[in-house]
DNA sequence: CTGAAAGCGCTTACAG
DNA sequence: CTGAAAGCGCTTACAG
C-alpha cells in the first residue's frame, strides 16, 4: 500500500505538496496538481487514517440533547447506552463529546437545554426533537450558525438535518394491527390507548396509530376499534378509563398501545385478572419486557434504540472528521418481540476498537 | 489525557521501560516496575491505539473459511458482506485477511480447503464447521498448532473454540411453532419437512425441529405433526413428496422449514395453487424473500448472518491485536421476519472508521 | 507556489 | 536492567 511519501517521490514534489493536493487546499500550481493528483488515482491511494488522525491538530466537540432517563424501566436507558458506546469508541480522536439531558415533559427544560447547548456552539449535534416548535425555532438558529445537526429516534420533516435515525411508525403500527388480528378471535373488538401528553411531541404516536387502523381497512378484516386517550404513565387514568370503557363493551378483547408505556396497561389488566385480554405494545424496555415474560403483554415492537444512540454519534462523527456523507436516513429495524426471543435482541457490548 | 512520555517523567524513567511495563516484557527490575505501575494506575493510564498500531511491526494473519456461495439466492451472501465489512474496517493495521471456500455439500472440497488453510498456517481463523467429523480432525490440529479459532453459524460442542457466533436453534424453533400456531385453525395438522442431505452437517436442522414439537408439547397445544424428509434444495423431491403426504392426509395446513430452503416449498405450494397453505421458514434471503413478499411463506426467522460474518473477523482481530478476550458466546438475534417489516431489516453499509 | 523539519504517541532494535 | 534514537504515515507551521 502507497504512501505520501511513496507518491510525492514518484511525483518529484515534497509530502507536503500531495498532502495539499489530498485534501484540496490551494497554493499547489496546476499543473503540479495535476501531475499528482493522476498518481494518486493511478495507485488507488488512500490516506493512512490512524496516521492521519494521529498527526491531526484540529479538535472538534459533539453535543448529543436527549431526555434524562428518570428510571431504570425507561425507554431512554438503550439510547444513552449506545451514545456512550460510541463515545468510548471516538475516544482517541480529537473529538469531545457532550450530552445534555431534558425533561421530557417539560418545555421549558427543553428550551434551557437548548441554550447551553446554543452557548456551548458545538461543531455538530445528535438530538431527539421533541416540542415540535421549539425545535423549528432552534434548528433554524443552527441552520444560521451552519451547525450539521442529526435527528434520532423523533423526525421533523423538511428540516435541514443531516439524516435521521429512526423507525417507520406507520408501518410498525401497521404490523401491530397484523400481530393482534392474528391472535384475536374474529367478532373481537379493539382499543388503542393512545397518550394524551405532550400531543405535540409525539408525531409518530399518530402515525402508529394510523398504520394499525390501515391493516384493518387493507385486509378487509372488519374490526370494531375504539380510540381511547388517556396519559400513558399515570396509571390511576389508565384504570378509570379503562374499567369505564370495558364494562360498557365486554367484546373488547383486544388493547394496542401505540407509545411505550404498554406496562402501566398491562398492569391494570392483571389487577383486574382479564385472562383473555390481549395487548400490543412499544418499545422492548424492562417495565414492559415483564409484563412479556408474564404473559399480559402479547408483542412488543422494538426499533433497537441503542443503535439509534450509537449511530446518531457514529454518523456525525465520520461525517466532521472524515467528510462522509450519511443516507438520507437510516431507519431501524421493526422488531417483534415475544417472551420467547426477548432475550437475544439485547446486543452483547459493542466490538469496537477501543482499548 | 496522559502519554507514555508523562508516565517516563513522573517515574524518571525513560519511555522505553514505561512500554515494557505496560506490555508486560521482562528486562525491568521489579523496584522500576512497580513503580511504573503505580504511576500508570493513579493516571489511568490507557495507551492510544493509534499511534500504537501505527508503530506496531507484528502483522497478523487471519484466515476465514466458509461455503462459496452459488447463487444471489442464497443464505451465504450475506455473512460474505459482513466478513468483508469487517476486513476493510481493520485494513490498516497490519492484519491480511484470507477468505477460502468450500462447497457445503461436498467433503472432498472442505477437506482441500483445510489442507489449504493449514499450508498457510494463519495467526487465527474464523469458520463455519460443516462436516463434524472431519472438523473435529482439524480443530484438533488447530489446538496442537495453538491456532485460535471462531466458529460461526454452526457450532461444535466442547471444542477449544475462542467463541460462537450464532442463533440459538431450539428456541428459533419452538418460536416457529408458536407462529404457525397462532395462524392455523384449532383441527389443522402440521407437517415439517426437513431436509435429507448433509445430516452430518446440520445439528441445528435437528434443534429446530425439537424447539418446534416442544412449543405445542409444553403449551398444551395438541396437534398432529408428521415429519418428511426431502432434500430441500431439490424441487422434484419435494413436489414428490409433498404431493402424496398431502393427497393422504388433507388436514394439514401448515408446513415448518426448518432449513433455508423454503422457497422451494413455497414455489411447489403456488405452482399447486394451494391457498389456504400455511408456511414458516428459515433466513431471510433473496429466494425466500420472494414468496414472503407474495404471502405464501407466512414467516421467516432470521439470525442476522450479516452481523455473524462481521462479528467474528472482529472479535478475532480484537483478540489477535488487542488481547481482548470474547465472551463465551455471542446469540444470534431471532428476528421474526414478515412481509411488512422484512426491508428494515438489511443494514445500511456499517458505520466503520474506515476511509 | 514549494520544501524541510518538527511533531502526534507509540514500538523496536541497538548500545551500554 | 535501562536509555537514546529512529521510525510508523501523516499534518502543520515556518521559511523561502
Amino acid at each position: 500500500m502507497k504512501t505520501i511519501k511513496d507518491i510525492a517521490e514518484e511525483a518529484n514534489v515534497s509530502v507536503g505538496t500531495v498532502d495539499r493536493v489530498i485534501h484540496k487546499r490551494n497554493g499547489v500550481s496546476p499543473v503540479t496538481r495535476a501531475k499528482v493528483q493522476l498518481i494518486l488515482k493511478k495507485h488507488n491511494f488512500k490516506r493512512n487514517v490512524l496516521a492521519s488522525t494521529l498527526a491531526y491538530k484540529k479538535s472538534y466537540t459533539i453535543a448529543v440533547m436527549l431526555p434524562s432517563s428518570d428510571s431504570k424501566f425507561d425507554f431512554w436507558i438503550e439510547p444513552i447506552k449506545g451514545i456512550e458506546t460510541a463515545i468510548d469508541e471516538i475516544r482517541r480522536y480529537k473529538v469531545e463529546t457532550l450530552c445534555f439531558y431534558f425533561d421530557k415533559l417539560n418545555l421549558a427544560s427543553y428550551k434551557q437545554t437548548i441554550k447551553r447547548v446554543l452557548d456551548l456552539n458545538p461543531d455538530g449535534l445528535v438530538l431527539a426533537p421533541f416540542f415540535y416548535s421549539t425545535s423549528i425555532e432552534f434548528t433554524s438558529e443552527l441552520n444560521q450558525r451552519n451547525i450539521p445537526y442529526v435527528f434520532f429516534n423523533i423526525d421533523i420533516e423538511s428540516q435541514q438535518n443531516l439524516t435521521f435515525i429512526g423507525q417507520e411508525s406507520f408501518q410498525s403500527g401497521l404490523i401491530s394491527g397484523k400481530l393482534l388480528n392474528m391472535i384475536l378471535g374474529k367478532q373481537d373488538h379493539i382499543t388503542i390507548l393512545r397518550s394524551r401528553k405532550n400531543v405535540d411531541t409525539h408525531h409518530s404516536i399518530d402515525a402508529r396509530s394510523k398504520g394499525f387502523v390501515e391493516f384493518y381497512l387493507k385486509n378487509s378484516s372488519p374490526r370494531t376499534i375504539i380510540e381511547l386517550y388517556a396519559d400513558d404513565f399515570n396509571p390511576e387514568e389508565i384504570e378509570n378509563i379503562l374499567k369505564r370503557e370495558l364494562s360498557k363493551n365486554n367484546l373488547i378483547k383486544g388493547i394496542f398501545v401505540p407509545s411505550s408505556g404498554s406496562s402501566n396497561v398491562a398492569e391494570y389488566i392483571e389487577k383486574a385478572e382479564m385472562k383473555d385480554m390481549h395487548l400490543v405494545g412499544f418499545d422492548a424496555h424492562t417495565g414492559n419486557l415483564k409484563y412479556l415474560e408474564s404473559g399480559t403483554i402479547d408483542f412488543l415492537i422494538d426499533q433497537d434504540p441503542f443503535d439509534q444512540g450509537y449511530l446518531g454519534v457514529k454518523v456525525l462523527f465520520e461525517y466532521l472528521l472524515f467528510k462522509k456523507q450519511p443516507l438520507k436516513n437510516y431507519s431501524s429495524p421493526i422488531n417483534i418481540v415475544t417472551k420467547e426471543n426477548a432475550r437475544f435482541f439485547r446486543k452483547p457490548s459493542m466490538i469496537g476498537i477501543t482499548s
